[in-house]
DNA sequence: CTTAATGTTCCCCA
DNA sequence: TTGGGGAACATTAA
């Protein structure tokens, strides 16, 4: 469910509630949320809740909960346990429940700030940008979705960006222009603003941590599209298949 | 009954 | 080493 932006509004709705707040108890429902092993957290105070790509970070002192929402994994301050409910964080003031149904998720421990992913599409610089796509070979939108090269987008947000741009999602990445590298870099920053700035995509599941839906899902251009007709020429978008995800987008305006 | 779904990881092959 | 394809994980909805 969650990509940057959604990850994003989470961290938003998420840290007036629990910034600076004592842990009471952090509580298991379904074995597989844990992963690896987690220190005892009560008493500690949450820092600061941020995110790192697609997942939430909540920073104590001497070490972070990482929380890892996958498909469908969601963070909801103080909302009722249910049957999806996986795992729950107790605070002195409410408590944090991370619900999951399909139970891809997880929550890890981390004693040391996560650097293993690539750079923020919203933080790095053209240049940065032109330099590393000059450094891969393959297909433009698989190497989107490849977290080691930007941390964030996922498959709504790589077929709006590509829409965006003017770029066909199997475009090879070696014979992009540097005047279409320069259009893909801004399309990855306006999609993915303008998405925050609607709270994120509510395709199915998707609420921010005071149970709300986003509505970006009113504004795709591309993403759920297949059939309908692009808002910019008129001829129906199509639907493939690329790296195994569903891919949507106009033929007539990203040409291959 | 079959297929697809906002994600990642692992295995195999070229 | 890189990239591509397929499968797997668990659950729901169409």
């Amino acid at each position: 469910m969650p990509e940057l932006p959604e990850a994003e509004t989470i961290v938003r709705t998420l840290a007036p509630h629990v910034e600076g707040r004592r842990i009471v108890g952090l509580r298991f429902h379904a074995v597989r949320a844990r992963m690896g092993e987690i220190p005892p957290v009560e008493g500690r105070v949450v820092r600061r809740v941020s995110r790192y790509g697609k997942q939430v970070l909540l920073e104590l002192d001497d070490g972070a909960l990482l929380i890892q929402l996958r498909m469908t994994g969601a963070l909801v301050w103080n909302g009722a346990p249910g049957p999806y409910t996986r795992a729950v964080l107790e605070l002195e003031n409410g408590a944090v429940c991370f619900n999951d149904i399909r139970q891809f998720g997880s929550i890890r421990w981390l004693s040391a700030p996560p650097r293993n992913l690539g750079p923020d599409p919203l933080e790095i610089p053209l240049e940065a940008f032109v330099r590393r796509l000059e450094a891969h070979r393959g297909r433009i939108k698989p190497l989107l979705l490849d977290q080691r090269f930007v941390r964030g987008l996922g498959n709504i947000y790589v077929d709006e960006i590509l829409f965006r741009a003017g770029i066909h999602p199997r475009a090879r990445v070696s014979r992009l222009s540097r005047e279409r590298a320069a259009r893909l870099h801004r399309s990855m920053e306006v999609v993915l603003r303008l998405a925050i700035d609607r709270g994120g995509s509510s395709i199915s599941d998707y609420v921010d941590a005071e149970g709300r839906r986003g509505s970006f899902q009113e504004l795709h251009q591309a993403y759920g599209r297949a059939g309908a007709p692009c808002f910019a020429c008129g001829r129906a978008i199509r639907r493939i298949v690329v790296g195994q995800r569903g891919t949507h987008y106009c033929p007539k305006c990203q040409r291959p």
